[in-house]
DNA sequence: CTGAAAGCGCTTACAG
DNA sequence: CTGAAAGCGCTTACAG
């Protein structure tokens, strides 16, 4: 039986109900003050019974919320993103918001449109998450003047709550881990893919390796520093282009863990293996390394999303009421990331 | 230099400069008839120099587009669905749609929830894309009554358009290329997960293992048919039940490589491997399964997101017309698959 | 083909 | 603490 369309419940059935007028039914579902007790207990009891919920809609034309926050990941298929992404969006979904997915597909073009139009976002979503997305200077200053709502995921020097883990760190210790098997003929697959905007967490993971190696008097050779992106193909075809155009070295620190994989199967087409032919250490732990036998610096993933956005929303909350509480200082946080020993890692 | 807040183009504004009223910009925005090619022309080029763009949210409340359409998954993090996420935004971020992402994280209540407030649902997006989702008759007929313009990835005999593949052909081909090589003894890992919803395409690639076993004159063991949802994870568990509580088979039907590869990792775990012990073949072809000599069913999942994304708009295109165009009917679009021979499978 | 008016459901000052 | 009024920027009938 074909139900008929049943009309929205609005703010003013609420007001009906409970004998007041819309606007002091607006302050008390907001949470604002100035509304009494007696007031806000009838407003809640007549929006609970009518299962009343705001017009996103409404509300953001009026001036209020949207409802939204967005999600600004590189990529969304890597394996790092899918899941950050979906732990945040688990929040964000239990915090009441939709969450809108902006996937720069590993295109500075579209970091460009997307920045070039910030005022066009912020009418649509109320804050954004930032995952790993690497700033100029006039991207930093459009952020601001927007108005949005900012956190992020493994950026740093911000100027609003992040976390992330400690990236430096975790290259130092993984860089560290191939020097105390005895190997200094190291290279490292890492970076930015050719013509994609640089992750980050890259250059980060690039500084951690280098001073690992003038830690021990040593530095890198150059030969041995290429671009690899965060993927798994970035990581096989830089592995063949470490092979085929400048030479093996005796370990490898890959990026990321995909990248490691990539690696692997390069290896594999050149009838190599690892550690066999060479160490290699990924940081991550994705969930095939344990099988694939990859050496890595464990990271928490899902942490990370839900952690943001879980301050993102602690922000939005904030500056939702009227004179909004002196805001605290933006925070950082850096979760722990572990060494895990595997097969892919030998003594020289 | 703070930038002073630039306040927004508005109709109004477009409507001053081309020296026409508001409805007739807002019509010939929309693209609507009864717009002189000479008012049209005005109002495209004062538009074009305003920089105008419809506020999402003023136009939703008056009753027209949110510019928004949501994408539906069972989770996000599966290689499939990290994948045809990706694929689809791409085409809607193209075609100037807002992607929210709602994950049912493979819990039914999130599924309950979403459906029991379609009218929410329909008021903050124009469409909804579903992938893979299994619907109850109330669920179709809530999606009915909500006006929402629906498209889905996997889906079957529904009324809308739907892209897909032939699973339970596929599903054969698979079994077949199994029982072709000798083995008759199968068992097949696939289902869904202990909770979760199931997923309609895990349905129909047990029916068609189940029609390559009868064609043979065969019929599965219950023993052998195990639930494994559909990731790596699942896999694992369910290869360990196998092989802990029932029985070792000859040949293994994965319902996707995921399944496969948790397989995989439980035979190693327990000292055996493929295809030594048991010849195993999946359904994808993901990143990794070249690397782990995994035989599988290749699909295009990039493909059928996009395909799917670009049906909706279509659809969204012509409804947004005033007298809408006779809707074709739903059409289903059936992408093909390819068997990848690699080293898991042997003969008997 | 074009425009004036009303209204979508909220929020924001502004009075009381 | 509470309410009447105006307005956010569009779209939808309805006249012309």
């Amino acid at each position: 039986m074909p139900q008929a369309k049943t009309s929205r419940v609005t703010i003013q059935d609420v007001a009906a109900l409970s004998g007041l007028s819309i606007c002091t039914v607006s302050r008390a579902l907001r949470q604002l003050p100035n509304v009494s007790e007696h007031a806000r207990a009838r407003v809640n009891d007549a929006a609970a019974q009518l299962g009343y919920k705001a017009s996103s809609a409404a509300s953001r034309l009026a001036g209020g919320s949207t409802g939204s926050v967005a999600i600004i990941a590189p990529t969304a298929t890597a394996w790092f993103f899918a899941r950050a992404v979906e732990a945040a969006e688990e929040v964000f979904a239990d915090g009441g918001y939709d969450t809108v997915l902006i996937s720069l597909r590993n295109r500075p073009t579209v970091q460009q449109k997307l920045f070039g139009d910030l005022a066009g976002l912020a009418q649509r979503v109320d804050g954004v998450l930032l995952l790993n997305i690497a700033l100029g200077e006039a991207e930093m200053a459009a952020l601001a003047a927007s108005g949005l709502a900012v956190a992020s995921v493994g950026m740093h020097d911000v100027p609003w709550d992040n976390v992330g883990i400690d990236n430096e760190g975790a290259a130092r210790a993984a860089t560290n881990h191939l020097l105390g098997l005895g190997h200094t003929d190291l290279a490292i697959l890492a970076g930015s893919e050719t013509g994609a905007p640089s992750l980050v967490t890259a250059s980060e993971r690039r500084r951690g390796f280098e001073l690992a190696l003038s830690d021990h008097g040593l530095t890198a050779d150059p030969d041995l520093v290429v671009d690899a992106g965060s993927s798994i193909e970035g990581g096989r075809l830089a592995m063949v282009e470490l092979m085929e155009k400048r030479r093996m070295p005796s370990a490898i620190f890959a990026g990321c863990d995909e990248t490691a994989f990539g690696a692997l199967m390069a290896l594999r087409e050149f009838g190599l293996s690892a550690p066999e032919n060479v160490s290699i250490i990924g940081i991550d732990d994705h969930q095939m390394s344990w099988f694939l036998g990859l050496t890595t610096m464990a990271q928490p993933v899902a942490d990370q999303g839900a952690f943001a956005a879980s301050l993102l929303i602690d922000r939005l909350h904030r500056s939702g009421l009227p004179n909004p509480p002196p805001a605290g200082p933006p925070s950082s946080h850096l979760l722990e990331t572990k060494l895990v020993e595997r097969t892919s890692t030998i003594p020289r």
